[in-house]
DNA sequence: TTGTGTTTTACGACCTCC
DNA sequence: GGAGGTCGTAAAACACAA
């Protein structure tokens, strides 16, 4: 604790302003060093009652010192510091912002302040940094969760749009085949309880479906489909495109064997 | 001029460190 | 236990719109 403010202390038992109001306002005058209750009477200047005009709001240190500010008859309000001072004070918070009691002193003196002002601008310098400080950083996290979640939607979009066309694909098939569908194998997948298949073909083409399933996100090696990362680590299949069954429809593909076990090859990637 | 919101100064309570 | 820190708050000083 600051000396200075122990031993001028006004003694207030109130938290906060109340204990400034004993302090400003329960009357007392300077001691013979030019200080009321700890404050400087060049800084506090003097009772606005007792004077014509208003001390405006940042003078000079000089004009501080000048006579009429060392009225001493005036128990004061807050004053707030002059332009120097803070200017001064900034320049000391940038080089450190905590102050030792050396630093403190010499500041005072230079400032004609009392220790104890130094000592509580930097607390509150302090905290106004700490304010603006958590700003930042909420301004920044705010911003990297904004774009983790338009990504993520992205996402969510593009896995709406594979599933769409791995139903449309589907249903194509099964117009053209009798052969189980690989919704089925995907809903046995789904359902891996539920073992539904009725035939050899059906059986390898869920097995084929799990497999893929369980394996990784990898979309390449099959035809034109291709994968890719974004640069932020998260993995991303907006680079996997899905050309190849329109051109396979058109090419005349119509069935069986090995093209249908490809054909759930290519569903089941998409299905995740 | 006045009401209202913001900033600044200052304090007490409490905590940590040596 | 003392020194110095943070935290929460009061109140003065100030800015500004209506």
């Amino acid at each position: 604790m600051d000396p200075s403010a122990v031993s001028f202390d006004s003694g207030g038992t109130r938290r906060g302003g109340g204990a400034q109001m004993l302090l400003f306002g329960g009357g007392g005058s300077a001691n013979s060093n030019g200080f009321f209750r700890g404050v400087p009477m060049a800084v506090l200047g003097m009772d606005d009652a007792t004077r014509v005009g208003k001390r405006p709001f940042f003078t000079t240190h000089e004009e501080l010192l000048e006579e009429e500010y060392y009225d001493e008859q005036a128990p004061e309000k807050k004053r707030r510091l002059t332009a120097e001072q803070v200017q001064l004070l900034e320049r000391s918070f940038e080089e450190e912002n905590k102050l030792e009691p050396e630093r403190k002193t010499e500041l005072a003196r230079r400032l004609g302040m009392a220790p104890r002002q130094v000592a509580v601008w930097f607390q509150n310098r302090r905290a106004r940094w700490k304010t603006k400080q958590l700003e930042t950083d909420y301004d920044r996290l705010k911003a990297a969760y904004d774009a983790l979640a338009a990504d993520h939607q992205g996402l969510l979009a593009d896995n709406d749009n594979l599933r769409a066309q791995v139903i449309s694909l589907t249903e194509k098939l099964q117009g053209k085949e009798t052969y189980p569908s690989a919704t089925t194998a995907a809903q046995e997948v789904d359902q891996p309880d539920e073992h539904t298949a009725v035939s050899g073909t059906e059986e390898l083409l869920a097995q084929q479906l799990k497999d893929n399933l369980h394996s990784s996100g990898d979309c390449t090696g099959h035809g034109t489909l291709s994968s890719e990362e974004d640069d932020g680590g998260v993995v991303s299949d907006e680079g996997c495109s899905f050309a190849l069954p329109d051109a396979m429809f058109a090419a005349g593909f119509t069935h069986h064997g090995a093209e249908e076990v490809q054909l759930a090859n290519w569903t089941s990637m998409f299905w995740n």
